[in-house]
DNA sequence: AAACCATCCAACCGCCCAAAT
DNA sequence: AATTTGGGCGGTTGGATGGTT
């Protein structure tokens, strides 16, 4: 009954390949291709599990992987479907030639995600934070809008400190190479008085995204340079300015006859796109996610669909956002 | 020079679904 | 029809490396 075991698990080699394993796989594949991976390792003399072998050849082995870095197109790329399918890094890496889905998972998760929540945006619904924080105070009485300014604080200042106070020893760093006779108004605080400064910048933006919701767009988080929500974003003194340079304005959303809508951006416009069958999960998929926006935007306007019963806000129930972590 | 810390990324883990038996 | 595996996928881990204290 069923199949046989892919491999004896007691016996098999695991962690780091050898490029002595490496050219046995690759060698044995050029000549007979992958279509078993049960029985490559054997046949290829190595001691290692199929799934182990096939995952060497797909992420690392295969002739027509990149290795080097990524480029600005295809950053943009990752976070313009990103913001569209979340985490189907797949179907994203079919999406770029010679990048897999470990490449594009990895590369996430270690640059990108960090460059969002530095641009104080949330890099899992790709809106702004105060944009977040404006949606769920519309709908709380404002007692709770207080503790919830409260809790956000709690959440973000450690993070919003080291990344601020990081970039300012950066500048400082730069100062003292600068020539001499180079104005260096902006980046005079020190330290400690800088910490005081971004808490208070931090508190202020969070006031003004709460006690101003009508300001923000509630529907159309992707709106380009010039709309409301990056107009938003560049008038709220509590997040880093360049937040309002954030690249999708850039990057195909504000084309002209563009609503500015991700929809309307071409997915796979003039790349070299080679996955066929992916590109149209990816465009069912979009087609399903249109439709769900379709009814966000429902829901949103009725002011009910961030604190649902059962809501999570970044992993928290929302009861515990009113118990503040500071 | 050594200890500590942060970052990167290859590799593994566990789950799911379709296919094989 | 029931059971088991192969392959695909997203999440997580841990070793290597480089920078900082």
């Amino acid at each position: 009954m069923g199949r046989i075991p892919c491999c004896e698990k007691d016996s098999v080699k695991r962690g780091q390949w050898t490029p002595e394993e490496d050219n046995k796989l690759a060698s044995y594949i050029a000549q007979h291709g992958t279509r078993n991976w049960r029985l490559i390792p054997k046949n290829a003399g190595l001691q290692r599990c199929g799934k182990s072998c096939r995952l060497r050849w797909t992420n690392y082995l295969r002739p027509d992987l990149k290795h080097g870095e990524f480029s600005e197109a295809e950053e943009q790329t990752i976070m313009r479907l990103h913001a569209v399918l979340g985490n189907r890094w797949s179907i994203i890496a079919a999406q770029l030639p010679g990048r897999t889905d470990n490449d594009v998972k990895n590369y996430w998760n270690t640059k990108l995600k960090k460059k969002l929540s530095g641009m104080g945006i949330d890099p899992v619904t790709h809106k702004p934070f105060s944009h977040l924080m404006a949606e769920i105070a519309t709908a709380l009485p404002p007692p709770h809008v207080a503790h919830l300014a409260e809790a956000a604080l709690g959440c973000f200042k450690d993070e919003m400190l080291h990344l601020l106070t990081k970039k300012r020893v950066d500048f400082q760093l730069q100062r003292s190479n600068a020539p001499p006779g180079t104005s260096t108004s902006t980046c005079l605080t020190t330290k400690s008085d800088g910490k005081e400064d971004t808490v208070e910048k931090i508190r202020l933006g969070l006031s003004r995204a709460i006690l101003e919701p009508d300001t923000l767009p509630l529907s159309k988080p992707w709106e380009p340079m010039g709309a409301p929500a990056a107009k938003f974003i560049g008038s709220c003194s509590g997040f880093p300015s360049s937040a309002s340079e954030f690249q999708y304005a850039h990057s195909g959303f504000g084309n002209e006859g563009d609503d500015g809508s991700p929809w309307n951006t071409s997915m796979c416009t003039g790349s070299t796109c080679t996955a066929g069958d992916q590109q149209g999960r990816l465009d069912g998929i979009i087609e399903e996610e249109n439709g769900e926006e379709s009814k966000g935007e429902k829901d949103l306007g009725s002011g009910s669909s961030i604190f649902n019963s059962d809501c999570v806000l970044w992993d928290l129930p929302a009861d515990d956002l009113m118990n503040p972590i500071m």
